[in-house]
DNA sequence: CTTCCACGGGAACACTGGGGTG
DNA sequence: CACCCCAGTGTTCCCGTGGAAG
């Protein structure tokens, strides 16, 4: 009769919480504070939709945790509802470009919502192309495919977005127009000309929040999801400030709140303290760290397990590739594997970059020639733990660090 | 002006996991 | 069933290039 999860405080019900679920990245509000322009431009040139016409394409900048995503899935809400109203067909299909990242993938799920049995895999991919074609066109309507993070799918050949651009002359009763979400400011560069002009007919720029706008938007979702005067005066300022820091980034503002409220919780504290929030930032760090480190593949790991290394064992806490690259060789023939290339280690090296575990900058050392100093830009002992749970990798934490160290 | 090292673009290749066809 | 086609991914190979020390 006594049940396992009576004692825990989890089912218990939330002396802090009202509704958490507002402050999830997934939750669209009603209401999007300082984002009534963007609205609107974006309502009116979606508009000619519900007369039957073609609405032009749309290209979305802005970086992450700007509102970009919310504020689209909030119109296309609205306009899917108003055509239901007025019997017009009209249907928005939204693609993350994470997800579906090569053409064929695109096309196959697009494919698919259209009532066409397509495999995600094994097909030419124009015949999969057909197959969406053929869909779409059964019948009068509009489709406007919502292509978020674009930039993805682009870097990979533009032969999806050139494809769709060019769709509606092959149509003899639907009309296709498309939305590219993108937060990358640059990334029409590398597309082909053509695609360019017909994506970008119409753009929408969302600028990043600043702290006081950042403040508005966590005082609405907070009076949803709190129990009323839990937070403490300075909490919502304070993650406000936190995110701004980070370009104003919203979801990174809401995560630190709910994160916040969730730490204040588990302490039993009756409300969320400023401590609460610094505890917070620091766990959100650290838990991305981890994160990260821990689904890095297997050679990844190997590198920046050798920049780790170094750091160890050096005083000195920048290295030139030169330097990883030998670290990186000693540990592969340690671990007795093949060693990659040289110059698969230099992209390697790039993605731990962007990644933003290690920090490399391109210097010229005149007379000694071109590198990269390479310098791990987080703390090591928050990754090294993490790359020694690989199992394949726990040779590596006894590797004799000093060549010429005797025994 | 030369020289040096490795950056990073691009082509080519190997391999995988799924198709369709005879 | 065997066989070849296809997209996608990770890799190697080749190579032109940058830019300050000498």
């Amino acid at each position: 009769m006594d049940n396992l999860f009576e004692d825990l405080d989890l089912v218990k019900r939330s002396g802090i919480f009202a509704n958490r679920e507002v402050l999830r990245p997934a939750y669209i509000p009603e209401n999007l504070p300082h984002r009534e322009e963007q609205i609107k431009d974006l309502a009116g040139i979606l508009s000619p939709a519900l007369r039957g016409e073609t609405p032009s394409n749309i290209l979305i900048y802005g970086k992450t945790g700007t509102g970009k995503t919310a504020t689209v899935k909030y119109v296309s809400n609205e306009l899917e509802a108003m055509g239901r109203k007025m019997g017009s067909k009209c249907s928005l299909v939204y693609i993350n470009g994470e997800v579906f990242d090569t053409q064929y993938r695109v096309f196959a799920y697009l494919a698919r919502i259209f009532n066409k049995r397509v495999p995600m895999i094994g097909w030419p991919t124009d015949m999969v192309y057909s197959e969406f074609k053929e869909g779409v066109d059964t019948e009068e309507r509009c489709v406007i495919v919502i292509l978020d993070e674009v930039d993805r799918l682009a870097s990979k050949g533009d032969d999806a977005l050139y494809n769709l651009s060019r769709i509606n002359s092959e149509l003899s009763n639907a009309r296709v127009s498309m939305i590219g979400i993108s937060n990358d400011l640059t990334f029409t560069d590398l597309l082909d000309q053509r695609v360019r002009s017909s994506l970008g007919q119409e753009e929408i720029i969302f600028p990043p929040y600043n702290a006081e706008q950042l403040r508005d938007i966590l005082s609405e979702r907070a009076e949803m999801a709190f129990n009323e005067s839990v937070l403490e005066d300075s909490v919502i300022p304070l993650c406000a400030a936190f995110a701004a820091q980070e370009h104003g980034d919203a979801r990174r503002a809401l995560d630190l709140l709910r994160v916040s409220g969730e730490i204040a919780e588990r302490m039993n504290s009756p409300k969320v303290r400023e401590e609460h929030v610094r505890q917070a930032s620091e766990r959100i760090e650290t838990n991305r760290i981890v994160e990260v480190v821990k689904t890095l593949p297997l050679q990844s790991k190997i590198v920046l397990s050798s920049i780790v290394l170094l750091s160890k064992e050096r005083s000195k806490k920048r290295f030139s590739s030169g330097e990883v690259y030998n670290m990186y060789r000693r540990s592969c023939s340690f671990l007795g594997m093949e060693p990659l290339t040289q110059r698969r280690v230099t992209d390697l090296v790039s993605e731990l970059d962007i990644l933003g575990l290690i920090n490399a900058v391109i210097v010229s050392r005149g007379r000694y020639g071109r590198t990269k100093e390479i310098s791990l830009s987080v703390p090591e002992s928050s990754v090294q733990p993490v790359l020694l749970e690989d199992y394949k990798l726990k040779p590596l934490a006894n590797i004799k660090i000093r060549t010429q160290m005797t025994l």
